[in-house]
This record gives structure tokens, C-alpha cells and sequence, in this order.
DNA sequence: TTACTAAAGATTGTCGACAATATCTAATTA
DNA sequence: TAATTAGATATTGTCGACAATCTTTAGTAA
């Protein structure tokens, strides 16, 4: 089942010497528990669907079913658990259509994400990015472009660009509930990206647009990506 | 302070032949106190800042802090309240540079959902559609246009395209959250449309284009309308 | 056998009490 | 007087128990 994970303060027993100051410092319970259950149902250690009972999770996890019932109402703002009245949470199930659905969002919400990152992103952090970008290059030609890249680096690059919007909403909502849900999706369906290649090039032409104080094409760059990305997943998992 | 609402069963005197089933079937404490919280707050009985003391408003409601506690923690998912650890929630603060940053997203997202409306919504929807703008018209004519139409009737109309998007998503996050904050926003600063008129010839300019199944016209035309929304209110409200 | 019913069991919802933390108050010292 | 500190007070965090509801099981009747 869920593999244990420490919740509680707990004497932590100093094993080595590592200063890892007891890892849970002003975090409450309820805190902890939905960072690993967050966690949990992200990479599929409970696949979508599960019924989560509250009995067995807070002796799972050594706490009182109060804390974890936060943590639950908490997952469920997050869209991860789906709850019914007297009757509990389960895992959200997924399906290819509601993966779809995001990315007409995302392509949305990152194209206007682009446009302000145009206006708004500093000369360092564009600087970063392209950094950020060599080392995708490298990792895609070390792995003959597969794996790692599109699981996790992927949403690196995107995250980057709606902070370089400057815009908080804009950040809470795809941070906050989107991201959660596509990394989700990736891991579910394994999703690794059929054309890293491709989209890294994507990328560059992104920050070229950005870097050149570009809004109109930085936007237009973007949902092209994107939509190129949701157009691929159509073909693919669509019956 | 705020008022006093049932929030518990309570066994309803029938002081009316009213059928109203009790009104709270099926729904727990905290479901029920968490709408009364979200009218409080969106409406301004508690106003932002307001320190939410768990034990006064359960005094307060006639339940124990656990489903209380529960509420708050759904209103946190909502952006109704930020909460600090071991210290407590608190409404949250309005400022205009979030209200902007709140229609930059709405400029993208439903510009979206007006491109996918025109594609997916129903020729009945459309029409229902057209029916209250007319009541719109009317109810502009009558005030000489002011006050409750762009208080809750203005999102009415953009409620019904983003249903028309028939997109879940889309859906979720501007029903779900955003639109809370800025009917919040719209009460607290005041903020009734200053142009009435101009607004509603710009709602059936979109509804035009829906109707012409026009996606690309229709998203032009809502982000348009959204953004000189915004614009209106940088002008009134920016320092 | 199948469909329905009722009791038993398990799970969610709610509560009040205690522990941990933060905040306020007042006294002490520079 | 102003700053600091120690104690007192109040609030949040957590827990275990009980009530309400749902689910399962066993039994009965058609």
C-alpha cells in the first residue's frame, strides 16, 4: 500500500549527521499529511479512484483522523479527491477528455502568460531560462530524446514563464491545481513527450520572442505549443 | 456582526406551508456553514482582513470547531481566506493590482471559452442567451442604467458562455474561484459598471459571433470586452 | 433462484477536552 | 520613558469517543 512516511515531530535518531532540522518546522499535520498524499496520488502510489478511508490512512500515518480530514477537504480544492457527503473521498478519476480540457486552459492562460513574461520577465531570468534550456538539450541527446525530459523538466520551462509574468493569480491557478493534474496525467498514461526534439525548439523560439520584447508572437508561440501538445495526446488516446 | 443563520438541522417549525424540505438535505455542517461564510465574505458582513476566530463563530453558528474547521479550510481552496499556521485565517485583503491580475486571466480564459462556445453551444443556449440580454436592456432602460445590473447580471451572461464552452475545466476554475473574488471586488469597491450601455452592445456583438459560429471573432471580441473592463477600472481606481 | 428486507458492521460526521503555540499584560531594568 | 522579559491568557492543533449514515450480510418470501 502507501509507503510510510514520517508525519509526526518524531525523536528523529540522528542516524547520520545530516542537519536536516527534524524536516517538518512549523508545519502542521494536516500540512504534512497533504504534502504525501499530494504526492502519493501524483505519481500513482493510489491510483485514481481509490477510496481513501480515513480509519486506515490516520493509523497509516500515526495521527487522529481530525488533521487528515483537513488535509482531504484541502486535496479536495485542489481537484485531487472528489467527495460525497457521508459517503468519503476518492482518488479524481481520469479521463482523456478532462486531460484535453486542460490544455484548451492552459493554452489560454499560458499564451496570455507569455505575452506578460514579454513584458515583464527580467534579462536575468530569460538568461536562466536559456540555461535551463541547455540542460534539457543535453539530457535529450544523452537519452536519444526520451524519458526524464518531458516528466518533469517540461513543466520546469512552463512554470518559469507564468512566474516570469509577474502575474500571482495567474500562478496560483496553474501552480496550484493544473500542474498537479497534468503531472498526474503524465504519470497515469505516461505521457513522456513523442517529440522532445521538437519542442525544445518550441522553447527557444518562446524565449527568442520574450527576449525580443515580442508580446503578440511570445502568446501566439505559446498556444501553437501547447496546442500542438493536446493535438498530439488527440491522437494518441483518443478512440 | 454576522448574522444569525440555521445551520443546524433544527427541527423547522413550519411557521409557513413553504415545502421547503428543511433546505440543508444531505449536507454536512461544514458545507453549510462554508456558503454562510462565502456570503459574508463576498457580500462584505465580514470585510477583509477580519480575523476568523474559531471560537466565536462556532459559538457564533451553534457547532463545535472540527466542521468549522473543515469549512475554513474549503474557503482557503476557494481564496477566500490565508491561513497561517498556529495563528489563524483572516479574510482576504483586497488590492486592486490583484483585481487587474484577476482580469488578465479572465481576458485569456474567456476569450477561450467564447472561441469554444461558438463551436459547442446549443442553438437553444444561444437563444436563452439572447433572451437576458433583452432583460438587460430593460432593466438598464428602467434604472437609466445603473446599479444591480453589473452587480450580479453582468456575470450571469459570462457564467452562461463559459458553460457554453461545455468545458468542465474552464468551468471549475472561473466558477469555482475567481468569480467569488470578484463579485467580492465588485461590492467592495463599489465597482457598478460605469457603461452600461457600451457593455451590453458588446455582449451582443459576442453573442453575434457565437451565433455565427465565428470562434476566432467570438474570442477577439470577449477579450476585447474584458480587457477595457479592465481598463476601466485601472483608469478609476490606479493611483 | 432471485428479489426484497432487516439486522449487523463499518465509515463518516460531530463533539468536547487537552496539548502546543501564540498573543497580551505587567513588571523589571537600562 | 522605552525596551525587555516573564507570566497569564487566549487561540490553534490534536485527539479519542459518540452519533448519524451508509454498506454489507444474512435471512425470508415470492
Amino acid at each position: 500500500m502507501s509507503k510510510q512516511v514520517a508525519v509526526k515531530p518524531q525523536e528523529s535518531v540522528e542516524s547520520n549527521g545530516s542537519k536536516v532540522k527534524n524536516f517538518n518546522t512549523d508545519k502542521t499535520l494536516a500540512t504534512n499529511v497533504m504534502d504525501i498524499l499530494i504526492t502519493a496520488i501524483v505519481k500513482g502510489d493510489m491510483p485514481p479512484g481509490t477510496k481513501i478511508s480515513e480509519p486506515e490512512l490516520a493509523r497509516t500515518y500515526g495521527i487522529s483522523r481530525g488533521p487528515l480530514r483537513e488535509a482531504i477537504r484541502r486535496l479536495e480544492g485542489l481537484r485531487l479527491v472528489e467527495l460525497k457527503p457521508n459517503v468519503g473521498a476518492r482518488v479524481v478519476k481520469l479521463s482523456v477528455k478532462e486531460l484535453i480540457e486542460i490544455y484548451r486552459v492552459r493554452e489560454a492562460l499560458e499564451g496570455m502568460a507569455s505575452r506578460l513574461a514579454a513584458e515583464h520577465m527580467s534579462q536575468e531570468e530569460i538568461d536562466d531560462l536559456r540555461n535551463l534550456l541547455d540542460r534539457h538539450e543535453e539530457s535529450i541527446e544523452q537519452l536519444d530524446g526520451l524519458s526524464y525530459f518531458q516528466k518533469e523538466g517540461d513543466l520546469d520551462f512552463h512554470f518559469r514563464i507564468v512566474k516570469g509574468s509577474k502575474n500571482e493569480k495567474m500562478l496560483e491557478l496553474l501552480g496550484g491545481d493544473l500542474y498537479h493534474l497534468v503531472r498526474m496525467y503524465r504519470y497515469q498514461f505516461s505521457v513522456s513527450n513523442s517529440r522532445p526534439k521538437r519542442a525544445l525548439k518550441e522553447h527557444r523560439q518562446i524565449v527568442d520572442a520574450i527576449e525580443a520584447r515580442d508580446p503578440e508572437l511570445a502568446e501566439i508561440l505559446m498556444r501553437r505549443h501547447i496546442s500542438a501538445a493536446r493535438l498530439n495526446i488527440e491522437e494518441r488516446l483518443l478512440t
